[in-house]
DNA sequence: CCTGGAAATTGGCCTGACCACTTGACCGAT
DNA sequence: ATCGGTCAAGTGGTCAGGCCAATTTCCAGG
């Protein structure tokens, strides 16, 4: 057992922390405002600039945005763009032809993999999908989860944090103009269909059909997107 | 033209953007360090709180290292841990073969679709890291900007992203007791080779060998892994 | 009802102070 | 020569208090 180095725990690390925690617990939920930094303070016992760098920190991070004058705000998911997310923005169409690549061969991986638990999980994520689906806005969390679930479910970590990566990428400008034009429910139902089929898959445990499922999901998004944005970019 | 939000520009966010500027511009370079907070106020002329709350932004984004009673380090890009690294790390055999999955196809993609000067860069970085490797350590920086200039050929800046992430994952704690144990430059020779091998293919234009290529290189660095690991993880 | 102004509240930034930690130099004991 | 202890200087960490800019709310007047 080697010796560990000793790292003390800075303070604005500490507040950062509980304050991620008490987002978690859903004691602040987004779109919400904290309490005032004087208050924050207060309630902590610490001074008022230890809170503004811990809310420095998770301003970068994305977990909260920070209005002047107004107060600070917990972001809502689709909104949190990590530093990842701040560089080069990729284009829609980058992006789904890596998640065509990627998003394929962990579907076919979850088909061969996926424990029961699992399984259970893509369920789930599946019929908060269709349930968000029905209203007139763009599912994209629940549809975020769905995609996630799938590669937990391949067992590999590594390709779980780039579906996630890959997933941040549509909170961008590009997107975001992009998503604007699309229609809904007409198009959902469509994409339920698909999803719906990727799902089949993976539970008849069939990796080549959760791929070309997958696959045609990509290839459909891309197809939507073209008809809606012209040329691809 | 829709009217443009006006959003002012935060003091930390512009000290931070001048420091991220000047680390870019080797005026600091990694492993350096920055001067001490009471002159980096003196010379930007504003507070050293302000200065601090810049810091904390750029440690969060992984850029700097904040040593108590030291000083201030700049990362070197190999330890750069942006916030996604810092969740669940993954292990070196996840990664290892979801790069086998993504990077054969950023080189089939490289071999398609480079363009002379991305192909120069990709030799550029060969060259480097063949230059690095006759050292005694890990070449990791120059591994990581080879497999880069690789999937930037690829055409895809969504797969730049996910190559570049993947990357980021070296630097967990598995990964460095791994990589702690491997012996060079016996090891160098033989990734030389196989990183040649990928080269070679691309300059040929042969997206079957290409990938054929980066996931031989793959499976031998996983194999490396093993024997020095025993069970894979 | 709408507009403008005032007051209250909120975040932004500053100054100054003190404390804890690190580093390097120096000295004495073994 | 080596090791441990002490000290001083320098560094980052945190605090208290102050003032300014931006936002929000409320009220009075047209």
């Amino acid at each position: 057992m080697p010796i560990q180095a000793v790292e003390p725990r800075r303070l604005y690390r500490q507040i950062a922390d509980q304050i991620r925690a008490l987002i978690a617990e859903s004691e602040f939920t987004p779109g919400s405002r904290l309490p005032p930094e004087r208050d924050l303070a207060r309630q902590l016992r610490v001074s008022r600039p230890s809170v503004r760098e811990a809310l420095i920190a998770l301003e970068v991070e994305g977990l909260l945005d920070v209005r002047v004058g107004s107060g600070i705000y917990v972001t809502r998911p689709g909104e949190r763009r990590g530093v990842k997310a701040l560089e080069g923005a990729s284009g829609p169409f980058e992006v789904i032809r890596a998640r065509w690549m990627i998003e394929s061969e962990c579907a076919a991986l979850a088909a061969k993999n996926a424990t029961a638990a699992q399984l259970r999980a893509i369920r789930k994520a599946h019929a908060d999908l269709v349930s968000e689906s029905r209203r007139d806005h763009n599912p994209l969390d629940a549809d975020r989860a769905f995609h996630i679930s799938i590669a937990e479910a391949s067992g590999n970590s590594a390709l779980v944090l780039v579906v996630q990566t890959l997933g941040d990428q549509r909170v961008g400008p590009l997107y975001r103009a992009l998503e604007r034009k699309l229609e809904y429910p007409m198009m959902a139902a469509e994409t339920v269909r698909e999803h719906r089929a990727v799902l089949a898959a993976i539970a008849q445990r069939d990796p080549r059909a959760a791929r070309s499922a997958m696959r045609t999901h990509m290839n459909m998004t891309r197809k939507r997107y073209t008809k809606e944005f012209g040329t691809e970019r």
